[in-house]
DNA sequence: CGGGATCCTGTAAGCGCTTGCATAATATTC
DNA sequence: GAATATTATGCAAGCGCTTACAGGATCCCG
């Protein structure tokens, strides 16, 4: 591989000069760079970004840590990150963790490591192994923890009300009507199902409906769970008259799994979703859901990171977003028997 | 930020035996290597990996280069190229490029760089500014080319015979009955598209139905150009019984649409998808699809790939997968009037 | 024409790490 | 107990780059 030394050989000047053509042209005479820039051009010269990079002590780039990248919910946010981050010249890695803990820890490690300036954490563990016992909060890369935020280190976060979202998710069923509200929620142990949990308890109680813990079915976010859960909540009699999932990807399999029972959507069972992706509005029927800010939780993300970037402490914040109700064909009045 | 200096400083060593600590541990007398990782564990020292790598020519990173991560097609591939990857010690981070050329460029140049030690290309434009005047070729940087590939300076590809496929599926509808079969393509430049829409050509050639440039609509993978294009193929008379869809996506564009105009799927008109994604049992009605063997196209970029980090030559060679027709409940003869 | 400003270029240090080599200390062998 | 093998450690070079610094040209001005 050509290196900077060789370049410099062929084109008969220093190294010093090379690296100049390519950062500060304006600093050398219009010879040596006409010069130098034809070598480069022929040789294909590009130069090792882990030496500037070394040198200069910056990457340019941020990792964005995700547990499952496929996710519908998870387009719109890449997409405004990403595109915030290339306005200031930064470019956007994305991590697939699968939800391991290895590979959160493996992609968190690249800003300790410095192959990165600083990360975007979209899963709920605290992703390094740090002897808390020393206060080594201050050695902390930049980074922004976003949608599965509790409460870590003074490290900034984006979160939306997941306890209010619910619980007006579940208001808006039970002003409906519905008395039996199903619910098939995601992980059991992030803190957004919990939360989610937290306000549909509340909705249901101040609402005077008897909770039922049966009618809580946690799993993952996977379809094949949604579908099975919502064949065991439409196995139940009394049998719920709707359907709360705590993501639209969870719905289409609640769907999914109606269709085949032929229960109609919504006039025997209502379906509403929770997120916001942009497959609702082509679901059959059109998804009812608890839209989630997709693009401001993105820009949040790179507005919190940014300055982090630039050598600013770290702010201990907590940036809350506003979620919107959308309605749409899958949720109806309750039915009358 | 600590340095190795400053960990051997403290522990009273010698850099070189810090680094032999973290690495090859068994070269060090025990008493050291006590004081070395205690005072390593209390300071919470890291190396620094653009050092490392810059050392060793080495990052153990690939980059994976997507036009669109979020399409559901890329899951499966992701998740496979990623065990194989980590399996062998690798990374992968993943780059969206939202089908801009210029990011494709961005994260290409990442292997030149020496950023990431490979790539793996799923866009169809060859990513580099390299002048073919001169024989450059030999300075490509470990890569596939997986998907979308065509001939391209003796890179090995990876790809499924979409000619075939598409026929495939096309004389499927046909043997159905279907005689007006529409199609919704993707993007209408890239390769693939291409190949699809020439198998599609070939089986309304030899059905001998006649071939009818209308049916055609190309646009991109989305599913609101699927939908607007299938209200389109629906206002034509006569009417198209069958849509052929080049995307599982865009299949659930076209339910979406038959949905809203109340036509029948698929005792009306019968929808076959392209891709094979995890929705597909879960849509309504259960969708037709022409699958793609995606586990095992993550699984050869990998193989192809892993060599050439290892420093062996590209060997020029295009590994062609077996494509599978999934019938599902989308698709039915054509209806008779 | 001398002195200062301006422009250009090379020298060399250093970013943080790893490892070949040399040396020193210790163990092993006959 | 001398010769040899083994083990442990430090020294220093070098991965490829950037930039502060200094020195040599060139120019401008009175």
């Amino acid at each position: 591989m050509l290196s900077i030394k060789e370049i410099a050989k062929l084109a008969d000047v220093c190294p010093a000069t090379v690296s100049r053509v390519l950062r500060h042209p304006h600093l050398v005479s219009e010879e040596k760079r006409d010069r130098v820039n034809s070598i480069v051009k022929q040789t294909g010269y590009v130069p090792n970004n882990l030496a500037v990079n070394l040198r200069n002590t910056k990457t340019y780039k941020i990792m964005a840590i995700i547990p499952e990248v496929i996710r519908a919910y998870n387009n719109v946010i890449i997409r405004s990150m990403q595109d915030i981050a290339i306005e200031h010249g930064y470019s956007v890695l994305l991590g697939d963790t699968q939800s391991l803990q290895s590979r959160e820890k493996a992609f968190a490690d690249m800003a300790r490591t410095r192959e990165v300036d600083g990360i975007v954490l979209f899963c709920s563990r605290f992703p390094f192994d740090i002897d808390h016992t020393v206060d080594l909060a201050t050695q902390l890369p930049p980074m922004v923890h976003a949608c599965e935020s509790t409460d870590m280190l003074g490290i900034p976060k984006v979160n939306i009300d997941n306890v209010a979202a619910a619980r007006e998710g579940t208001e808006y069923l039970a002003s409906l009507g519905h008395k039996l509200i199903g619910v098939v929620a995601g992980h059991s142990l992030t803190p957004s199902t919990e939360s989610r949990l937290a306000g549909y308890r509340q909705a249901i109680d101040s609402a005077n409906i008897n909770y039922n813990p049966n009618l809580i079915s946690t799993g993952n976010y996977d379809l094949n769970m949604a579908e099975e859960a919502t064949q065991y909540l439409m196995s139940l009699r009394p049998r719920p008259t709707a359907i709360f999932a705590f993501s639209d990807e969870m719905a289409i399999g609640c769907l999914s799994a109606l269709h085949k029972l032929k229960i109609k959507i919504p006039e025997e069972v209502s379906v509403l979703g929770f997120d916001g992706i942009s497959y609702g509005p082509f679901l059959n029927p059109a998804l009812s859901t608890v839209a989630q800010p997709l693009q401001q939780i993105g820009q949040a993300c790179m507005q919190l990171l940014l300055p982090q970037l630039n050598g600013e402490p770290m702010q201990d914040c907590n940036r809350v977003l506003p979620h919107e109700l959308v309605i749409r064909q899958s949720t109806a009045p309750a039915p009358v028997y």
